[in-house]
DNA sequence: TCAATAGTTTAGAATAATTATAATGTAGTA
DNA sequence: TACTACATTATAATTATTCTAAACTATTGA
């Protein structure tokens, strides 16, 4: 398993000791084809599935926050009572279904020309996104 | 008082009863210049200095999501565990102050040519929304 | 004018997400 | 191996929000 050793290296390089739980954590999140959009509770339902073992609600979050905190996580604002989280760290921004309550990336294409003329003074901006929210073509709006 | 029975009209014309409460938190968020960026927890205190009566928090809930479903307040996305709401109803994009916590909107010329150009297939955009994330130009970056 | 009624307010309980605590366990290191 | 700092865990605490059910009030129409 040369991606297990990756994930070793990588903990390490961060100053993470690599224990058997962030391995199991690092699988789920990083060990897959596309981009993961999760809040606490999907990865947690994730875990239990994909693995017997069982790891502690309180792990999943030291572990979340500490892999957002090194850079491997981004948080995504929604409106919404739960924080989600986004393996794709890069700069992008999303869709959102409020129908089944998913983030969607948005590809490269999809916003066009964004372009932000002003800023707040003396402010630096960390970042910029754009959540589109999106439903069934019902009646179903804001 | 005129705003005060503009407030009793607004309120009968959406099937609300203009209570003592209600007219209060319509004086609190709409009798104002500028656009109010708030949280629950804002409003109850806003509430309490400006007027000697206390509004149970349970109504000031109530309150603003009757207000909020009546299209007179919107949510707003921000990155925290707490709802934002906003007394400006229309389309526009925000700042949002890290080291304050507070929502400021963009002016119209903040953000040029946001296009999206392309969708979700069955599905209707409910709203487009920027957020853009500042504090003060120190390291504080993410 | 005045009940009847439906809608509203309220205190407090319940829920849900998140964070804190503090005891136990383990990885790194000498 | 033995020490130490870091990590995991169950559980308690905290916080925002929603629910409940009893008391209150605006509206209506007799
Ligand atoms: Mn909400
Ligand atoms: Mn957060
Ligand atoms: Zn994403
Ligand atoms: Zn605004």
């Amino acid at each position: 398993m040369s991606k297990n050793s990756e994930f070793i290296d990588k903990l390490r390089l961060s100053g993470l000791r690599p224990t058997k739980q962030r391995l199991k954590i690092c699988e789920v999140l990083f060990d897959r084809e596309k981009t993961f959009h999760f809040t606490i509770n999907d990865l947690a339902k994730n875990i239990s599935d994909k693995i017997g073992e069982k790891i502690s609600l309180a792990t999943v979050y030291n572990t979340v926050h500490a892999f957002k905190n090194k850079g491997y996580l981004k948080e995504i604002s929604v409106n919404s009572h739960k924080s989600y989280f986004d393996t794709n760290i890069t700069n992008h921004h999303h869709f959102f279904d409020q129908d089944t309550n998913q983030l969607i990336d948005c590809d490269e294409d999809v916003i066009e020309n964004l372009k932000v003329k002003k800023n707040i003074t003396g402010k630096k901006i960390s970042s910029i996104e754009v959540l589109i929210k999106v439903a069934t073509d019902n009646q179903n709006q804001k």
